[in-house]
DNA sequence: CCCCTAGCTAGTGTATACAATATCGCTTCT
DNA sequence: AGAAGCGATATTGTATACACTAGCTAGGGG
């Protein structure tokens, strides 16, 4: 009987509000339903989740400290702008990190998972031939990864890790248009997981880190074109 | 007249009490006034600082999402052990983003920065002679660090490192006892700045790892001695 | 005509009050 | 005596209410 209360505890995990409202935030602004820019006002957002202010602000918080969101004290919460140089940044930290989280991971992967890596790739192709709904490419594409990273338990990394790629999807939105861009991000997977199915280390971290920084790159142009387009004509 | 508007309001910066009470707290944890393993009951901290409950929860919001604490739902928020496996990650992590950050930045210090720099190695060796007074090797630590580091203009990464320079030096307390480690680390520190006068980009980088990599292991090693020498006599 | 200021309004910050949940000790039954 | 269930208490979670701040607009004075 003890058993029962257990398995409902982790079966119903009953979040808080506060998670809840921060999971859904997160993910609308990555997927930029929220814009950046957007003043998020605590007060619509409680009236639209059917919560009080408290656990917006608790989310709020959160977000802020995630780096999603920009808290001005008085003023509210902001979703900062996202500038080249941002994606830069972003990038590199990821093709510095990941690398050598998959570097400890690979010798540790499983069977399972790499077939639930393929798996995930077979889905993400399915949506690129639809395509329409490119919503979950980000979610598609952070699951791979993290599949990889799966055998290194490193959860300091990881958690850094989630975040700067959650940072970095909000702008991934703007380069969906582009399917050449996902064609190429999909082969590479296709070839980074078969170097970690031979256990070819090296090669796998080398090929990911590139995988990376060739990803920040265009992004980073298609963002500054994106831009200067936006700064021709400046009213909306 | 404008003007006495515009001063008052930059000068007196009046942070909001969930920033405050999230800034001592974090003081607190970071130097083991408030031991791993405690319970941090809100309305404990709300009395001890004469606030209500919600800038508490708030703050702690903020403290789990820079990885400081563990919020356990309808549980409360704990301050999580410290394993030694944890160390490894996290001056891993530094190895690999302050390198990379102070490559950046060495060819945009300037004079001033660096004598700064140096200032504050010569208040930390004051406290080193005086042997008390060790509270704030953290926070000169950390200037010192983040001088270096301030040409790069990273907003990303150093926000990234800051955080986990801040998990880290809540072992570093530990090896405090350890006059030497800190002594040596002191001499690193000024053969570090010194590479940076000199723009020796990479003697300087190469250094730093090691710096960071030498503290890391060494602090993992009384970590662990610390530990197996509490679980000898594990009731107090 | 412009500027400056006072008051109004929208929005954030904080406190108090209430609801739900967990913990622990006690009783009771076997 | 031991275990299971029940209840009292402490703690967290959420809502409502109030206080403060900032930004804007309209009205008055230079």
């Amino acid at each position: 009987m003890k058993d029962v209360k257990k398995v409902t505890h982790t079966a119903i995990p009953r979040q808080s509000l506060t998670s809840a409202v921060a999971d859904r935030l997160r993910d609308q602004i990555i997927r930029g339903e929220i814009p950046e820019g957007s003043q998020l006002r605590q007060n619509t957002i409680a009236v639209q989740y059917r919560v009080s202010r408290i656990p917006v602000r608790e989310a709020l918080r959160q977000l802020d400290a995630e780096g999603l969101i920009t808290i001005v004290p008085n003023h509210g919460a902001l979703v900062p702008e996202l500038l080249p140089d941002d994606i830069e940044e972003l990038f590199s930290i990821r093709a510095l990190l990941e690398p050598a989280v998959l570097k400890v991971s690979i010798p540790r992967l499983t069977d399972a998972v790499l077939s639930k890596a393929e798996a995930v790739l077979g889905r993400f192709e399915n949506d690129l031939r639809k395509e329409e709904h490119i919503g979950n490419w980000g979610r598609l594409n952070w699951q791979f990864h993290s599949l990889l990273y799966s055998g290194a338990n490193r959860p300091h990394f990881m958690s850094i890790i989630r975040n700067v790629n959650h940072n970095g999807e909000r702008y991934t939105r703007l380069q969906l248009y582009l399917t050449h861009g996902m064609k190429r991000a999909n082969d590479e997977h296709h070839r980074i997981l078969e170097l970690c199915r031979k256990r070819e280390v090296n090669a796998a971290c080398d090929m990911l880190r590139e995988h990376i920084l060739y990803a920040g790159q265009s992004l980073k142009q298609v963002v500054q074109q994106s831009r200067s387009a936006n700064a021709a004509k400046p009213g909306e």
